[in-house]
DNA sequence: TTGCTCCTCACGTCACGTGAGGTGGC
DNA sequence: TTGCTCCTCACGTCACGTGAGGTGGC
């Protein structure tokens, strides 16, 4: 009673080609119960059907191959069901991702360009408590959203207060590369000592507490989405570029209003900092205004 | 004043990562405005930020690079803005089908495998009108979707009215290359005259009027939405392979209860109905039933 | 002059898809 | 015996990513 499945039979009950089963095979994802010695013909066992129907639904939801078979590998349920749920919230936020993908390509459709507003700040070395990481760029505002309360709860913690609004720095490479070190910070008004507490105690959270080097910036107010933030990227980026403004550093973020403090991305106030080099002016006067239309 | 950005200028103000850059350039989708000839730096021109920004919006939609391309290079905004919008059409559209996806593997997860009740049918021979395409297996429920209410016009159109439940034939080609010929059909009582008209008149939504062959069946009733078709072909094909009935001829499907016919997927009931070669019983005694658990 | 930015070229990756050319099973 | 199914290579595709090795610009 007991019969193999031939493979265009297995495709047949499972829903996948031909040429994707014979790629499972080598890859050891969906892997024939025998093969025929003389002819090399692959026979599946009824009882892989299910395990099959399981991948192919994975790869519907772009789980890669490598994934897929650490999954159908393991040896106990539980563990599968967990690997699996966990990659489903992981789909889900990606949904909720592509989701604000379409807005944010209808927002670029329909909005005009704003006019841009440019502040020239020159600003101190600052103390402030601070964590670092090598983040991906699409993965940057989840990092953001974990650190900042880490970083809150540091200076909390050191029983003192936030001297300033939080921010982070992006080098060049970050951009250049699509992943790089970013820093967040919160500005403190002394160096904090307690930071180097939790720099020994754990090796994840890490906190620093460091200094924010002084440097000339143009600065322009980004409102709304972060995800629409290339676009005072762009207007800043020219307007500094068009002026041979452009000095060393890293890229800054100021974040003025942030999701914790309000459910509508419209209402998001992001400040966008190149770095530039001094100019003559900006040691008499450090805060000038310039506008362009 | 009109300066160019170099490309890691133009990475930074694009947020695209210089190898794409470089990548885009060879494949021409954002083509820098000047190569210096000298050094053959790339240099971008401060109006090829906004067009690389639509750029990064569609590829984080998964647009091809190729649609990429026409998209922007789109004379009029008007042709340009439509492609965008019907694309996002389909990207909404896709996110549900994740959506779906995603319900498909948690119920894979949970429910338990039905018991299986199979249904011997030896079907006579029947007139229908129907509609063929070369389909792809994710395009299918789509392009019935569309066929259906033109078969149902035809057989008004014709004076007729149908003679059974509408199916459709999936030859194993569909199955093992993941593309084939569907034939979706509504039987009538006699062969229509008017479909002959409806061919000639249009030969998008080519209806025809032919026999669909009879043969000998192996049934399985589906419960839930076409997503989960897959189980039951999975339990039919493995009770048809094991007892080495399998005949020739395409799979069929009849779809007793639509999605036009009910909103909840818990509702629909789709017939699986896998070709079987004949037995002698069968010629003495067409419908038997068979139970498996 | 040093270090940084930029260049090309060739190859790798991921998940298959596409023939070509040939053999086994009913 | 014929036609169908199945086999194995080898190479193609898509959208980059990864070095290697080298040069130009401030």
């Amino acid at each position: 009673m007991q019969r193999w499945l031939s493979i265009g039979e297995f495709s047949k009950v499972t829903h996948l080609p031909v040429k994707t089963l014979r790629h499972y095979h080598e890859v050891g994802v969906v892997v024939p119960a025998a093969i025929d010695p003389a002819s090399g013909y692959r026979r599946y066992g009824t009882d892989q059907v299910g395990s099959a129907h399981l991948v192919r639904r994975l790869r519907n939801l772009d789980m890669p191959l490598a994934e897929v078979r650490t999954v159908i590998e393991a040896p106990e349920e539980q563990a599968r069901n967990r690997a699996i749920l966990s990659y489903l919230a992981r789909m889900e936020r990606q949904l909720a991702q592509a989701q604000l993908a379409v807005a944010s390509l209808r927002a670029l459709l329909e909005a005009p360009t704003d006019s841009l507003v440019v502040e020239y700040r020159l600003t101190p070395t600052q103390p402030a408590v601070a964590r670092r990481a090598v983040v991906e760029g699409a993965a940057v505002s989840e990092w953001c959203a974990a650190t900042y309360p880490l970083l809150y709860a540091a200076i909390a913690e050191g029983g003192a207060v936030p001297a300033g609004i939080g921010g982070a720095l992006y080098p060049s490479e970050f951009f250049e590369k699509g992943v790089g070190e970013v820093i967040a910070f919160v500005p403190t008004a002394d160096r904090l000592a307690v930071a180097e507490d939790s720099r020994d105690a754990s090796r994840h959270g890490l906190v620093e507490a460091i200094d924010i080097p002084g440097t000339n910036l143009a600065v322009a107010l980004h409102c709304g989405s972060f995800d629409e933030l290339d676009r005072t990227y762009g207007s800043l980026g020219t307007y500094v570029a068009a002026r041979s403004l452009a000095g060393p550093g890293p890229i800054r973020e100021y974040y003025l209003v942030t999701p914790d403090e309000t459910d509508d991305p419209d209402e998001l106030r992001t400040e966008v900092a190149w770095p530039i080099r001094p100019r003559s002016e900006d040691q008499t006067q450090p805060n000038t205004k310039g506008a362009m239309t």
